[in-house]
Formats: structure tokens, sequence, C-alpha cells
DNA sequence: CATATTACTTAGCTTAGCTAAACAAACTAC
DNA sequence: GTAGTTTGTTTAGCTAAGCTAAGTAATATG
């Protein structure tokens, strides 16, 4: 049977295909980081998210603790965060950045959407308006509990 | 230094972290297959590819060769492909999909896109249409060796 | 204060990636 | 037509990253 809503699905194929093929394109980039994709988005959230709690990570990166408390391990061991206590709740232990974390997620950020940056520059104007412009929804669409309070989309995330 | 086309710049992050979420969202769905990512795409690529050789698969799928000898392995021992011999050549393998395998590709792939369906019928008409309007760009900028003269975007491969 | 909940870690399993090395079949070069 | 090389796949054995179950320590609650 046919799907209720044709239009809506034939949109939902073509954007899952090219969401497929975006990052297949822009992963090769991120071997030269000599980080793992999972390293390399927690890295990002800590960078991105400021010190926060293990358990909040393992949300964010939609994986269960013990794998996070692993990543995060190896991330400190490379001197990529650091792990420092929370004052309130002797619990908790928060991960902050680097100096050193902060600069190789920045490079690594460069050079990833540079081929991407370099393919939206040069788009004809009006293809570029008209991308530009979708990409609030399309954000929307991609993450539906998006923070929504927040007052700014940030999270330059790039996930894993 | 700030890149050279800052628009441009954003865009490409804000484009790459969607399609990030766009994916992790979706394959929320693929657990229901009771495949993991790399089963199912490597399923997905003999199903579409025909009967296809072991090395063609590993290429197909950027894995090196005892990868894809394991995957196959395992997936004819769950009924979903065979494994038939080449007739040219007795060093090759090629793996085949059975009626089993492509019915489940086939569910999968109706039950990932369903929810992204939903998302993008329930926007509100406008932005469904902003979306709908810049999915030809994103394409185009999502794999830059598109079939530039193929009427249709077709490729179904859920890829990995 | 006793109990429950929470945050994290440890232990141990699986899957998926890799390289190196083995093996068999198919070529190629005398 | 045998010797050596190349090719396609597999085996062995490693690492990373995911999981669950169970443990520990700190906090919250009745």
């Amino acid at each position: 049977m046919p799907p209720r809503q044709p239009a809506a699905a034939r949109a939902a194929d073509r954007l899952h295909s090219a969401a497929i093929h975006l990052l297949r394109r822009l992963r090769t980039e991120d071997d030269a980081s000599g980080l793992s994709a999972p390293r390399l988005s927690a890295l990002s959230v800590i960078v991105f998210g400021g010190p926060i709690t293990l358990g909040d990570l393992a949300r964010r990166e939609q994986v269960r603790p013990p794998t996070i408390t692993r990543v995060v391990r190896d991330l400190a061991q490379l001197g990529l965060v650091a792990l420092e206590p929370d004052p309130a709740d002797a619990r908790v232990r928060r991960a902050v950045a680097t100096a050193r974390g902060r600069r190789l997620l920045d490079e690594g950020r460069r050079r990833r959407v540079a081929a991407l940056t370099d393919a939206i520059a040069a788009l004809p104007a009006r293809e570029r308006a008209r991308l530009i412009g979708a990409l609030d929804v399309l954000e929307r669409v991609a993450r539906p509990e998006a923070p929504r309070a927040a007052p700014r989309p940030r999270d330059p995330a790039p996930g894993r």
C-alpha cells in the first residue's frame, strides 16, 4: 500500500538518501584527526557543552553510561579532556575540554566542512539561498527533541 | 582565520549537524529489523546489487575483505543471503539475497522512512514546501558525483 | 535512620573494524 | 608445462565501541 502522504514519503526518502551520502562524503576527512567518530563526537559535545556530567553526555550521545565512562577515560588519557568533581554532588564527574582538545576539534571541524563549504559556496546564489532557507526546517525535522527553550540552535556537534 | 565564505561555512556546519541527527533519529527504527547497521547495509547492497562478489561488496561497503567475509557469513547463517560459486572463477563466491532477505530489507525501509514521513507531513505547509524545494540542491551538494543526466534520484540503498 | 534512588564504574560479552598471514585458483613467463 | 606471481577469500588475533548485569558510593526520602 502507498503511504498516506505520498509527497512527504517521497521527501523523506530523498532526505534520507541525501543525508547518507552527505555523511559518507564528509566522513573521510575525519580520519585525519586521528580520533574515531565516537571519540570525536563526544569531544565535540564536551567542547561545546561546557563542563558536562558523564550521564548527560551519555544521554546526548545516545549511549549507555559504561560506554561513556570508557570513551571519556580514553579522551582524558589523550589529554583532550579533563575530569573535575562536581562541587555540589560527589557522585558526579564533569568533563571539560582541555586547550588541546579544543584545538584538535577545531582543526578537524575546519577540515571536515571545508569540502562542503566549497560546494555550497560554488552554488548559484539562488540555490544557495534556497538551501540555507531550508536549514531550520531541516534541523527541526532532524532532531525532534531539539532544545526548544534554548535561545540559539547552536550545537555544532558533529555527532558520530 | 575565518573561512573565506562565512555564510557557506556556517551552512555547511549546520547541514553536517542536521544530517548526523537525522540519521541518528532514523537509525533507531532499524533496531526493529533485528539487524545491525553494517549487516543491514550489506544486505541492502546484496539485494539491490544482484549476485555480487565478496570483494566487490567489500569495496562497495568501503571495508576490508575479512570484514565482509564475516558479515556475509552471518547473514547467510540467518538465511538472508545465499552464497553461490562463480561459474567462471573458482576462487570467487557471490552473495545473493534470499526471499527472506529481500522481505526483511523492504519492511525495514518502510519502517525507517515512515517516522520521517510523519515528521514532514506534520510540518506547516509553508515549511514543508521550503524543505521540499531545497531537496534538489541538497542532493547535489550531498553527492558531487550524482548522476546528472539521470531523471530520477532513485538509489534506495540505506547505506550505513 | 533505613531504604531507595542516582551516578558512575567494573566485568564480561558481542559486533565490527583492522593487519598479517595462509591458501587456493588463475594468470604469466619462460 | 612447471615456476613464480597475482588475485580472491579466509583464518587468526588484535582493538574499539556498543551492550547488560552487578557493584559501590553518595544523595534523597519516608
